[in-house]
DNA sequence: TTCTTATTTGCAAAGGGTTGCAATAACTTT
DNA sequence: AAAGTTATTGCAACCCTTTGCAAATAAGAA
């Protein structure tokens, strides 16, 4: 499993610049069990260090989303969540009705992508996905 | 097909009220041959009475919305589109590189829905979704 | 047709996220 | 160790959407 401080080597060597602030970001990222959002880091990192702008955080998500080491889950309405890349892949289902998040194994869109891949000639990106709906508790 | 005298039919029968504006927003997405963005609406409505408020424009989509009369696709990062359910249910591959939307038939995610059904017990939502990837002319 | 009242609108403010820009500071070079 | 260079930050403004509230108004009652 990848550690902090291999994601700090992939940052150096890629030319970026190791600021207190990606650290504190990273590092709220990796403490965190659950898909953190972009507001949950601001408040923990804020809490330190009080100059600490949110733009900042949303840079750094970006910069990590696009170095592939934090995963970004879209999960509607403009709510995205973030999670460590190392901690395994898996998509969403999100009940609208009671709001519970279902993990889903990525294997279960292996279909899917085949099928785009064949029939569209269309390469999907492999981010964490969510669907939307209504869970077996809510349907009864 | 549905025309635009069914849905205010729809409206009234549940007890919503025929307001000017409401009959603009929506003479607005029947007129449009894509899927409309509230924006666009707004621009659309506001040309011909000046006073109209854009959050008026989003209280009548989710209204829409809600009573099935519309449908939603979040393309991603907080954007949506709208287009009239009668018109057609679909899905889209938006290329992350060139922007282009390919729509996807329904019947596509036909064995993505089954096995939700059957191995998690969830019921998904059937509107709109879009899925991020590369086209075939930028996988060249 | 007028009165009544609950829905809907317009407005203004706020929420969540993005962006341009000048100042700061991490890394490089000397 | 100090200076130089350029990425990065903080700030403020902005974008798109949502929300609270008082004023306006559609639809039903009289």
């Amino acid at each position: 499993m990848e550690k902090t401080g291999d994601i700090i080597n992939r940052l150096t060597e890629q030319g970026y610049r190791l600021t207190p602030q990606r650290m504190m970001v990273l590092a709220a990222i990796e403490k965190s069990d659950h898909h953190i959002s972009a507001e949950e880091i601001y408040a923990q990192v804020v809490a330190k260090y009080p100059y600490f702008n949110i733009s900042t955080v949303y840079r750094t998500l970006e910069l990590l989303h696009r170095l592939g080491l934090v995963t970004e889950t879209d999960l509607g309405g403009g709510r995205v969540r973030y999670h460590p890349a190392d901690k395994g892949h898996h998509h969403h289902l999100v009940c609208q009705e009671c709001g519970k998040v279902i993990d889903l194994d990525e294997s279960v869109l292996d279909h899917l992508k085949l099928v785009l891949r064949k029939d569209y000639k269309f390469d999907p990106d492999t981010r964490h996905l969510a669907f939307f709906g209504r869970c077996a508790d809510c349907s009864k």
